[in-house]
DNA sequence: TAAAAATGTTACCTTAATGTTATTAAACCT
DNA sequence: AGGTTTAATAACATTAAGGTAACATTTTTA
């Protein structure tokens, strides 16, 4: 997964920490997220469902303990990690962290660097999980063959069949020019006999979902996909 | 999984620090193994598979960054959890515990207390990912093997076997298409023939069930369940 | 430059794939 | 055994993917 798939929620009601501590995991490459109370904390958690939370144990409304408890009390974010960041250094409230359901507890003061590999070394481990995809990132596409889909600039786009197999074909090698009759091969399969218009009018709707840019006709020969 | 099924390894050449740490741990129930030097470490890794490591960073012989490096070498141990616990706190020190591949950093001194309760947080991760492999937890769905029930908004829905294994099939990776055949071999088996509108069928009383929404037909291909 | 070849575009139609319902056969209890 | 639930199928309805025809446009080449 790229850094910039994976979102962290900073939740702090220090709008000075929000900052520094955003600002050095968005230059780590990471999507930040910020709340400033425990609260709004679980708005967006349930709806963002990030993959990290970084919490206050100090803050108005409902300190970071409580909110600990409440997220872990919500299924969808089972996975999600969650590690305290906090000048509270006492033990029983590094104890009380973790029994409140938290998988770290990290005290200030603390370098960024030190926390930006903190973070990393947390977020390794999902990374794994997500390497066995069979997912292609070409230019602004994630073409995900296990879900059938193409996520552009974030948008998720549904194409049919043999429009999603043409499309997979021509981005497996960009900048490679197709043959028609080695497209024919490939999406239709060679036993198959089609008009000779067919493979336009899916290149044709394939430029209207994708982008014109996208595609290059290569005349007397065939087509290629370009980032 | 019980506590003392669970085995942790202990590295640091000072036999006081193993005696004392390694009695915390075992009061709390895990499955304590002991090296006093990296050498000693690998081996031992290498045969007792442990779910976690804690290492010493200075040891003679092989330091902890080095025994860490190897052992993340190692594939059988990818998915053990790799902790430093040592009174180098430096900033570049924990940088590069980081790299070597730890998932954790603890420095010295720590109370035993809070050096449980971290190891105990650490492991509960592990916890759910091998306990709870017969109840799976998506959406607004709990879908319990053990007991062939399911829960949709703490509202309990009997589901005759084959409607269970095919919905937990599909939830078992949401998003995912799953293709007719790949279907027809995990609920039906391969040897058994059924006709063309069976999958269907099934589908919709799913759907009658579960909710219209969760289910997506991908025309070609096959059948997903989303959130 | 004109004719030919290749590709672009649009609207429309066909059909394969799936949805739906009712019915029958098989399995499952007490 | 008798009633109930589950599984499969047949028969029909519906849908959208995929293909085509007809014509427009661009590029090649003779």
């Amino acid at each position: 997964m790229k850094k910039s798939n994976i979102k962290i929620l900073l939740v702090d009601d220090e709008p000075d920490i929000l900052e520094i501590v955003g600002y050095n995991l968005e230059s780590e490459g990471y999507n930040v997220l910020k709340a400033e109370n425990g609260i709004e904390a679980l708005e967006i958690a349930k709806k963002q469902l990030p993959e990290l939370i970084i919490l206050d144990v100090m803050m108005p409304e409902m300190d970071g303990m409580e909110t600990c408890e409440q997220l872990r009390r919500i299924p969808s974010l089972s996975n999600t990690i969650i590690t305290f960041l906090t000048a509270r250094g006492e033990d029983y409230s590094q104890v009380a962290g973790y029994n409140a359901g938290a998988d770290d507890y990290i005290t200030k003061p603390v370098k960024p660097k030190v926390l930006v590999s903190k973070v990393n070394a947390m977020l390794r481990r999902l990374e794994k999980e997500t390497v066995s995809k069979n997912v292609m990132n070409v230019g602004n596409l994630v073409i995900d063959r296990d879900e059938y889909k193409v996520i552009k600039d974030s948008e998720e786009i549904i194409l049919p069949r043999k429009e999603f197999e043409l499309l997979s074909l021509l981005a497996s090698k960009p900048g490679k020019v197709f043959k028609r009759d080695d497209i024919l091969d490939k999406v239709w399969g060679n036993e198959v006999v089609v008009g000779g218009r067919t493979i336009d009018v899916h290149i044709r709707k394939l430029r209207e979902k994708i982008g014109d840019d996208s595609f290059k006709t290569v005349k007397g020969v065939g087509y290629k996909f370009v980032d």
